[in-house]
DNA sequence: CAATTTATTTATACCCAGTACATTTATGAT
DNA sequence: ATCATAAATGTACTGGGTATAAATAAATTG
């Protein structure tokens, strides 16, 4: 399948981990803001140019392993079961990433202090919103192609918005209660709760559209 | 009621307004990210520092009226008819603000255009999401109120994050429609049909909360 | 293996938003 | 007229991000 990438593709690989491993570990001690470029370029021994050819956002070095999260959430629209209705098939989706604890629904010691440092930084939050906001977009599409309309259908925006606008709410108050309770299952068994209660919403106000429904002919 | 305010805020007051007057001007001559705040302090004739006085953010004079804009909205949660659902109270807001065409819900030329300045500016689309999500704090923090519950019940989130996703998918939809067909009245007709049919899928998913169901005690 | 091309790293110099701090100037109060 | 206060301003700085070009290392070709 894969072949052994050669040993330019290996080094450049190997700075832009070793600049990832250090920017995280130094956001993670000090803070986002109190963390400058040029101390993670000296830090990671490169210049600072390097750090910017890989990352062209001092916030993508804190968001670095966002794409495979969003492509979880893309497959699951694109590839669903044509007998599930995409916005029922993204609400078991969510409880499927659960059980798995997936890295970026998960709730522990490690995720939590993850989610306080987004917290504490206005840089970060705007980032989050932004990758939230691109997320809408692509999940829509996703949406709109999987029942074969065209890219820009309003349901599929609206399906996508207040699904992602939900699922925000059910994590942010899961890891709320997780840092009060400490208990994983309990704060897994909130997100869910919120996600279910709102998907619910979403279907009837999306029930005669294809978004909503089974698919007729199939 | 309000008495003349003296000099010096008269003169403060007309500062800040000439220099949001000439900033407003070239953000829209120009783009957002083409103006400098040195040009603005020199049109303005004052110094730079005077306008980082009036205005934190760069971005602060170009969405200068969404203070009321908020207020609007917060006052329609906490003065509803008790007998409407908040949630419902919130649709009938739309309604109304559309029909008096407010400043903030219009289909327009100029509307248009500060649209698509903000689409073209990446610094003036994070700080709309940012607006958006102080909005969503303070809606959720007036809709318990209004029900007597807890600041930060969850329900209350749900219903606000729900609420503003949808709003603001109305709204770039029925500019997207008044953008291609210039007719404000069909845009105002797709607002309303977004908002009308996202309220009662929210309104579902809150039935059995506070939010969705009339108060049983008044 | 030597020569050449190509990708990566790096240094230098710059732009611009935003902050800290000190100073001046205009206004209000006594 | 004097004093206190608030607004406007100047200077100097921090830090993220960009443009450009030079240096270095790896792949490719003859």
């Amino acid at each position: 399948m894969s072949t052994l990438p050669d040993r330019r593709t290996r080094k450049r690989l190997a700075t832009r981990q070793r600049i990832s491993d250090v920017a995280t570990r130094l956001f993670f001690e000090r803070g986002f803001d109190h963390v400058t470029v040029d101390e993670i370029a000296d830090a990671a021994d490169v210049g600072r140019m390097t750090v910017f050819n890989h990352f062209p956002r001092k916030e993508d070095m804190f968001f670095d392993q966002d794409p495979e999260a969003r492509q979880v959430v893309l497959d699951a629209a694109r590839n669903r079961d044509p007998h599930v209705a995409p916005i029922v098939a993204l609400r078991l989706l969510a409880h499927r990433l659960v059980a798995e604890e997936r890295p970026y629904i998960r709730f522990g010691d490690e995720s939590s202090h993850f989610v306080e440092t987004i917290a504490a930084s206005d840089a970060l939050k705007a980032r989050a919103r932004a990758i939230r906001d691109e997320m809408v977009n692509s999940l829509a599409h996703a949406l709109a192609a999987s029942v074969d309309q065209p890219a820009d259908d309003i349901d599929a925006h609206l399906a996508a918005s207040l699904l992602l606008a939900a699922w925000t709410v059910a994590f942010a108050q899961a890891h709320q209660d997780f840092r009060k309770n400490g208990a994983a299952k309990l704060a897994k068994e909130k997100f869910l709760s919120i996600v279910d209660k709102a998907s619910t919403g979403i279907e009837t106000a999306l029930r005669d559209t294809l978004y909503g429904a089974i698919d007729r002919d199939s």
